[in-house]
DNA sequence: TCGATATTTCCACAAATATCGAATCGTTAG
DNA sequence: CTAACGATTCGATATTTGTGGAAATATCGA
């Protein structure tokens, strides 16, 4: 993973709401959540939501999926591994620490 | 770990500069580095740097320590466990993934 | 096609942030 | 005590960001 990127990725993640909207994604799985299920869950009027998951997809942090009227947004558990990897990258001056990965759905795709 | 403590850090992360930073104290371990040294790492302006410093300081990410003139910086690995904590939590509707801890120095104090 | 529903885009403004030279502060060596 | 060193604070400026109402866009049911 790039610095770029990951700078990117934890801006996105640095504001209150869009921490929020994350968790809530990575919360509920594969299946997902429609942005109208999230504006209830959380409050916050269309506008802001929506700005606030264009601001997450751009990071590369959720994706979007179209379902009839409504568009599904789910939680990219590979870009969250990766950040966490880049975070813990080469930690601790050789002590022991740091597995690879955190969260394994992205690639088992037959969960929830 | 609290939500504005979280969003404070990952604010803190969310920048080129301190990123760097904070990754260059996680390799080099509990030793730390000096303000000196991570300038010179960095290729920083000393005000450009201790702004940053004081900042992940405030976001309880990094850690001081006076050594004769010279100030030591520290990732806190605490923090860090917490905020990958606070992240992966009740992550993907049950599946089993989200391990606890990622680096576990900060309760050997006996490290390099 | 029409109306209702779900969501996004546009807009203007207030607030927070990054930058770095110069001045300042604390510590140590001689 | 004084000079030199390591690091922080100050200050002014340019840039980025969050906000939410109103209007626009897409999809669906009848």
């Amino acid at each position: 993973m790039e610095a770029n990127t990951v700078v990117r990725a934890l801006a996105a993640l640095a504001q209150e709401h869009r921490l929020a909207v994350f968790r809530a994604l990575v919360q509920a799985g594969a299946g997902g959540l429609s942005a109208g299920a999230l504006a209830e869950a959380l409050q916050l009027p269309n506008s802001s939501l929506s700005f606030h998951l264009a601001q997450l997809t751009n990071a590369g942090l959720i994706q979007q999926q179209r379902r009839g009227r409504s568009l599904i947004y789910s939680a990219d558990y590979a870009a969250m591994n990766g950040l966490m990897g880049y975070l813990t990258e080469n930690c601790c001056a050789g002590a022991a620490c740091a597995p690879d990965a955190i969260c394994s759905i992205s690639e088992e795709r037959n969960v929830a």
